[in-house]
DNA sequence: CCTTGACCTTCCAATGGCTGGAAGCTCCAT
DNA sequence: ATGGAGCTTCCAGCCATTGGAAGGTCAAGG
């Protein structure tokens, strides 16, 4: 283990944990990582920077295939910035829609409990726009 | 089929698909339908009613398990109003959670992408954050 | 009466992004 | 040598759906 950590090392270093690794490993997101002689996981603080990366993609919301994407164009000094930016504007646009999906959600459910009584009595305007 | 409809029928009036309707009593959301000799399931006009009211719960983003909570109260007269404004206000509280979340993905990206050129040079703050 | 096609049935699998557990191996300190 | 922490693989489940395969049923038209 000269150069190279653990995956519960790498773990703790980047911020994602070892079951979360492997699976990232297993679905092709990061590359299959060496292996010490019996077998054990090795990674570089290169590897600790992808998985940073990938973190801090998920943070903002980015799906795992689009992820993928900003990976290789991180690693792709020959990338254009409008390719990652075309990415995080798409994002964003699905983030907005998102966004106000829920707070539609969240407007009709305010008024609607604004309405309810909220004591013992059974009459509810909730239900009854749930049953309209 | 003299009082009743068949799964498509019923999809068809409360617009929820057949396979979801299936789905529905399979977890139990709702109770087992009536059946012909043949095996078919049929489906009254209450049945419906049932079926618009999850599907009123779920536009509104309530999970399966508190669809169930509120089918049960509607259904009981002797209910409390507080109950469901209780379930109703706990919900809204889950939605601001998750509106606040992406909408602190949505303005960091916006600053990101704003700082981004987006031509074809490689530089990219965004990029550059992720890294970070 | 027979075929066609639309409908119904069950069961199994996949989606996304994890998380948990079981069974077994390895490493290090005592 | 032994214990326990950490590693390995594999399988299964979460949520709420959706899709498909394989087969049974029903009503209409030839």
């Amino acid at each position: 283990m000269k150069d190279g950590m653990t995956i519960g090392d790498a773990a703790k270093a980047s911020g994602v944990n070892a079951k979360l690794i492997r699976y990232y490993e297993s679905i092709g997101l990061i590359p299959e990582a060496g292996r010490t002689a019996s077998g054990y996981r090795v990674y570089s603080d290169r590897d600790v920077n992808v998985l940073r990366f990938v973190k801090r993609g998920r943070t903002l919301g980015f799906g795992i295939e689009r992820i993928q994407k900003l990976v290789g164009l991180w690693q792709d000094r020959s990338r254009c910035s409008s390719e990652v930016k075309r990415i995080a504007l798409q994002h964003i646009d699905e983030l907005e829609a998102k966004i106000a999906e829920l707070q539609a959600m969240r407007d009709t459910l305010h008024e609607l409990a604004d309405a309810c009584h909220g004591d013992e009595r059974p009459d509810c305007p909730i239900l009854k726009d749930l049953a309209s």
